[in-house]
DNA sequence: GTCTTGACTTAGACAAAGTCCAATGTAGGA
DNA sequence: TCCTACATTGGACTTTGTCTAAGTCAAGAC
């Protein structure tokens, strides 16, 4: 975390109160929120954060590779801290909880070449669906 | 396609102008409009028909199975008519062209049981990104 | 063929998510 | 401490999508 904003001042970055209080935010694990649910979380600390510093901290993270943007639902695109740990995704239909997961094997190396229609493929994003054990029992 | 009009007006769909154009406009292999472009096309056919028609009965066409939604970028929502055939998504992230592959094996059954974190997983989604031929030599 | 009626369509207001800008504030080097 | 380039702010604006009240019409009944 610590070792976050050192990278970033490390990058020339202007560490302001603001910025301090979004890098905060994202922290922990299964970490994604969306830009509003940031700023909620950001004003709790730091009442007078704008709208418009968090999404463009949040873009300037993104930019820098610190954070990833996801997009399970087609609604607001959320923010993930883990980074630097390649991984994808488990949404639950119900209640829209979503967890870091690891498949086996490298998904990439699944599509052939005849279905590559001559693209030069770098990346592949799963999501997995299904109902939480919470939503389940309920 | 006209199996399509068929099939709806055998589920109890009263066939308008306006449903009718729609239909025709998702029709073809590797198609993904926004309703916004479905809009467009319409329009072209109808000049009359408004936004609010195209958003329900691209509405209807999903929850009847018939047409599947795609976010492939977190903006505008695409309208997918291969509903029939199980497939994936190759986006280019240059031009945004989207190509419909096959990948081989079962993306399901590489998330390993201890990577469900007790959900009952029953959908998965993969999206490959690269660039495309076009994009390559331009 | 005409009538009837509930389903369908429409324009426009509204909402959610995100971008952009001119004015103001400030982090950090000199 | 001072300077200034960079950062923040509120609000206007855009894009994407939803909702509603009023008008229209497809298709079954006669
Ligand atoms: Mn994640
Ligand atoms: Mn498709
Ligand atoms: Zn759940
Ligand atoms: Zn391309």
């Amino acid at each position: 975390m610590s070792d976050l904003l050192e990278r970033l001042r490390g990058r020339g970055w202007r560490l302001t109160a603001q910025r301090r209080v979004v890098a905060e935010v994202l922290n922990g694990d299964h970490v994604h929120y969306t830009a509003d649910e940031v700023h909620a979380l950001a004003t709790s600390r730091l009442p007078e954060i704008s709208r418009a510093t968090v999404y463009n901290t949040l873009g300037e993270l993104v930019s820098l590779g610190e954070v990833i943007e996801v997009s399970t639902d087609g609604r607001a695109k959320r923010y993930d801290p883990n980074a630097h740990h390649d991984h994808h995704h488990l949404v639950c239909s119900r209640c829209g909880t979503i967890r870091d997961v690891h498949p086996a094997g490298n998904p990439l190396s699944d599509l052939p070449e005849q279905e590559r229609f001559g693209f030069a493929v770098t990346a592949v994003e799963v999501t997995y669906r299904g109902v939480c054990p919470s939503c389940a029992s309920a």
